[in-house]
DNA sequence: TATACACCTTTACGTTACGTTAAGGTCAAC
DNA sequence: GTTGACCTTAACGTAACGTAAAGGTGTATA
């Protein structure tokens, strides 16, 4: 069947100006347009739709998609596997959510104790260094009890002063990394100094510091996708790579 | 602790424009104001913002959630045990886009077949009605199965076209409806047409219908939460009512 | 004591993904 | 042959912020 627009927009439960906004900045266009100038979508059409509606229903860009749907490498089934693994985490999250209210509600009838950060700890989507509960056990038995023996107790014995000053120090990581790499230079000072924040941002979680710890760590930031992915994503692509190679300096660990 | 803008934002995981944008639209004021200007949040400031977060996860305009959770009536427990439900089924949402991309998967694997409407199924958050494979046993226990023999097997064997004509019945229902809200007249002309594309659109999913059936139904639409919040939300308040009474009218089964 | 430097403020314009008229052409049906 | 539901482009409006710009504040350190 070829739909016009509206027959599209009912099909897939969207707006008939969301069909034409796709089609004007280029993400869905129509297989034809008859001599009346209508747009008709054929079953192609409808196809690269539901792609593009699994994309936006987990809160990526239109440009974004059509970036990754348009490039000539785009493998349709393994982004459908792809969406089924982000869904899958996005269960997870609403699952974190529901665990919150739940507490929250005990809190309020005045059955439990919360902090101010565990009431908020369920809305950020943290880097899985800050994650350690769910997924503690896998990078344990990876990388050996050493690097990971901080949870979610850390949270609930932190004072609020001390929390802030490490959600700082965090912050400072970021932002500190983001001005080496304009450098270029892994052992330039900034990315150094990158570096030492870094070591004071894990003393927190860590009870006990070494280098080789801290090398190992590095190490992983480049070796599992999902460090790497969210320093290049906070970041820009190779900030993951950048800082574990100024880590590496920095401890003089590298080989 | 008494928290600044960027530490109350560190806090709660967002950005500090996003702090001062609430208290720009006065949805979420600072405790007192320094004497230098800055903002300072404390204790209550911190569970507002707990709150509001809460509902914008579910998609609450921002506007709204300053309306609910400034009512003098506001029920802070009560709002956290909605926050519970919703998030459930919004779980129950994921998993529809899981399930429908798994079968999307097998469809490009060529192991089944799908039609295009059941390919957007999991997209739509559809109104009770259309949703009976999962209320279906709740709905069927309240009002028996008179009113409740369509399901999932519809959307596999309607054609394209038929499916199309459907949804377009069930738009002009709701545009008629709207229109006839305006007179306020349940047995005024648009308001009898509403309820005979009403009818039309049951017939496509009943397959026998009779005008009993079609005011249990009507009735059912005021006395069921769901439905009442469906045609509320979509057209305006006592919406169901009014399309109740005009059906009732129509069927000739006001008492 | 000066000077970094990270913080704070307001003002204001930019962005994304559409919603919403407005003004006019198209097409199947009664 | 005229409704009435559709289609078109154009253009302005909106929500919820992001992003400088320009200037004041607070404290740690050289």
């Amino acid at each position: 069947m070829a739909y016009t627009v509206r027959q599209l927009a009912r099909l897939a439960g969207i707006s008939p100006r969301t069909i034409r906004y796709y089609d004007e900045i280029g993400l869905l266009k129509p297989a034809q347009v008859s001599a009346a100038g209508y747009r008709l979508y054929g079953q192609a059409e409808v196809d690269r739709l539901q792609q593009i509606l699994f994309y936006r229903e987990l809160g990526v860009e239109l440009k974004k998609i059509k970036r990754l749907i348009s490039a000539p490498s785009f493998d349709e089934l393994a982004a459908l596997r792809e969406h089924r693994a982000k869904l899958l985490a996005k269960r997870r999250q609403v699952d974190l959510l529901i665990a919150n209210v739940e507490k929250t509600i005990a809190l309020k009838e005045g059955k439990t104790t919360m902090t101010d950060q565990e009431k908020f700890e369920a809305f950020k989507q943290k880097m899985i260094a800050e994650n350690e509960d769910k997924y503690g056990a896998e990078v344990r038995a990876k990388y050996g009890d050493e690097a990971v023996d901080r949870s979610n107790a850390l949270l609930k014995n932190m004072t609020a002063e001390q929390y802030a000053e490490w959600q700082k120090l965090g912050e400072e990581v970021l932002n500190t990394l983001k001005a080496a790499m304009a450098t270029g230079e892994p052992a330039g000072d900034l990315a150094q100094k990158t570096a030492d924040l870094h070591r004071q941002w894990l003393t927190f979680s860590w009870n006990h510091y070494n280098k080789e710890a801290h090398a190992g760590l590095a190490r992983m930031y480049v070796a599992d996708s999902r460090f790497t992915a969210y320093y290049d994503d906070q970041i820009q692509p190779g900030a993951a790579q950048f800082l574990c190679d100024a880590i590496l300096i920095y401890t003089g660990q590298q080989q």
